[in-house]
RNA sequence: GCCGCGGUAGUAUAGCCCGGCCAAGUAUGCGGGCCUUUCAAGCCCGUGACCCGGGUUCAAAUCCCGGCCGCGGCACCA
């Protein structure tokens, strides 16, 4: 085996390749098949192309971070797959304890259609109040609900104890009940004094399943609704609105996270009630990225509290991602790829720069860098000026720019790093350009002379390449580096032609990494004059 | 505590429903090599996993039982 590999990797790659080709074709063609079986997500249960409806339904309390996105793309894609209908729907129906933020919505959607997301309608659960009511009247009409105007320990004492079959409230006709919805609606009643509470099966083994509450009573003089301000009083819960609107909205498959499995099982007795048939419900667990803080109202604390802004690229939204440089499509890539499994998914930033460096590798330009930069005076240079004209990558073609070196003196810029590494007497190539032999190394300062020319040169003497900044017109650059949750600051000097970078191009400094240019500052003169990048990944 | 859902390499995922083709596939990571004016990309080789214990069976990652561990729910939140 070992002489196999040996002999193998004598040959050249495209030697390689052909012998693969013409000889080993089968291989190619199955790799080529499960390549594709891969990106396909499972099929959905009972899906007809056509017909398929799904939603998704974000409480607009902040802005969508990863674990969002997974719900999103999920209902876009199936959509997507069956040629179906996919609905954004705002769930805002709590003024109080989960305070809708006003900007949110608008975030949202931006959010979604930075990842291509595409929606077919658009709810605001707010702005369908009497659509609630409508049902809610309908399901008392039917002796499926009942107001309960005793205080919450009453109701839990007579639940707690398997009496709640008994529970008087439980026992009134349809008739007293719509007389007291009617005074709720009417403002008979604060905050606390009565809810509509759905009737399920008394005994069911999950407490929380019991006549569980669909509507309550809000005070908006309080709180006021950032939408309709104080016009309602009486708001449904969650689990009243998101199961009626699922149904008046014909969604036909849920995709729920996990928390919601035990809504399921709840909204269902509504659903017999009115005689409606639930949707086919799809769950999967949580998708987290290792070592970054997911909890929305944590992330919000942060944004409240410590002023840290919505983009900061520390954090787990998809607007910081977005800054750090992370394409679109690597999110949906690696939410495709976790699938649609129960289990939570815990993913390594890694993993994440692996999907998005496969793809921007070929987009993005390289820039060389000095970072922490230390001059080196080179001597001896056989010229008066020389230009060197190099390609912007490697492979792809992404135009080029030219490099000016004065001479036969010139200070150019190397990082710290590298003149670290460097003693009197080693042979160096300047990337694309050409080779010197360091003379001394002397604290903050690099002296070396002209070597040679060529590349065949330096590699002959198995010289390292480094990057290397002309000293005039160089531009300076801040990279920010996103390290847990520190912020890390490179500084260092980028050549010219990084002044030409637009904000949000995503770029690789040579030998540092893939960045994206988070600003450009410019002084009076317009001359630009520091830029501003965050750091991607490797 | 009660209810529910899960446990495949460091991470993620395929396989589990319909037991044998799985001495477990893929991606990423890690180690080595080739290639290359980048420590990027590409190519090759390697590394590494079925939570534990019983049972059923000719045969179990896959079915059954028990345990352990993890996660979620138990709100007049979503």
């Amino acid at each position: 085996m070992a002489e196999v590999v040996k002999e193998v990797n004598a040959l050249s790659p495209d030697e390689q390749r052909r012998l693969l080709e013409e000889e080993y074709a089968w291989l190619l063609e199955r790799r080529r098949r499960r390549a594709e079986e891969e990106k396909r997500l499972p099929p959905l249960p009972a899906a007809e192309r056509g017909k398929v409806v799904t939603r998704f339904a974000p409480n607009p309390d902040f802005v969508l971070h990863i674990g969002n996105a997974r719900a999103a793309v999920l209902s876009y894609e199936y959509a997507r797959m069956y040629e179906g209908r996919m609905i954004l729907r705002f769930e805002d129906t709590d003024p109080r304890t989960k305070q809708p933020m006003p900007e949110a919505y608008e975030l949202i959607r931006e959010d979604l259609r930075w990842l291509g997301i595409r929606w077919d309608e658009e709810y605001v659960q707010s702005l369908r109040m009497e659509v609630f009511y409508d049902v809610a009247r309908k399901l008392i009409e039917r002796g499926g609900a009942y107001v309960d105007t005793e205080p919450p320990e009453k109701f839990r004492e007579y639940r707690d104890s398997g009496n709640l079959a008994r529970y008087p409230p439980r026992l009134r006709s349809p008739e007293e009940n719509l007389e007291l919805w009617d005074r709720m609606l009417e403002g008979h009643f604060g905050e606390g004094e009565a809810v509509l509470r759905v009737k399920t099966d008394p005994a069911h083994p999950d407490p929380s399943v019991r006549d569980w509450v669909a509507c309550r009573i809000i005070d908006t003089s309080k709180t006021p609704h950032p939408i309709v301000g104080d016009r309602y009083i009486v708001w449904p819960t969650y689990n009243f609105a998101a199961a009626v609107d699922d149904h008046l909205m014909g969604v036909t498959h849920i995709l729920r996270a996990r928390e919601h499995a035990q809504n399921t099982v709840k909204q269902q007795f509504l659903y017999s009630h009115l005689g409606w048939r639930y949707p086919v419900v799809i769950t999967f667990g949580r998708l987290k990225l290792e070592g970054m803080i997911m909890s929305k109202s944590a992330l919000r604390r942060l944004a409240e509290e410590r002023g840290v802004r919505l983009d900061d690229p520390r954090l787990a939204t998809l607007r910081a991602l977005r800054r750090r440089g992370i394409d679109p499509e690597a999110v949906r890539r690696l939410i495709l790829d976790v699938g649609v499994k129960q289990t939570d998914a815990s993913i390594s930033y890694v993993n994440l720069a692996s999907v998005n460096r496969s793809i921007v590798d070929g987009r993005a330009r390289r820039v060389m860098a000095a970072i922490d930069p230390v001059p080196m005076l080179v001597e001896g240079l056989p010229w008066e000026r020389k230009e060197f004209e190099v390609p912007y990558h490697p492979s792809v073609d992404l135009g080029s720019r030219r490099l000016e070196v004065p001479g036969p003196t010139a200070t150019l810029y190397v990082s710290r790093s590298d003149a670290r590494a460097l003693r009197p007497g080693d042979v160096v190539r300047l990337m694309e350009a050409f080779n010197v032999e360091v003379v001394e190394v002397r604290g903050d300062r690099v002296v070396a002379r002209f070597h040679s020319l060529s590349l065949e040169e330096a590699r002959r003497r198995g010289a390292p390449i480094i990057q290397w900044v002309p000293a005039s017109d160089a531009v300076p650059v801040e990279v920010h580096v996103p390290e847990g949750f520190e912020l890390r600051v490179d500084r260092g000097l980028a050549e010219p032609a990084a002044a030409e970078l637009k904000v949000g191009e995503v770029v690789q400094l040579v030998r540092y990494g893939f960045a994206r240019v988070d600003a450009v500052l410019r002084g009076e003169d317009g001359r630009v004059e520091k830029l501003v990048m965050v750091y991607a990944h490797d």
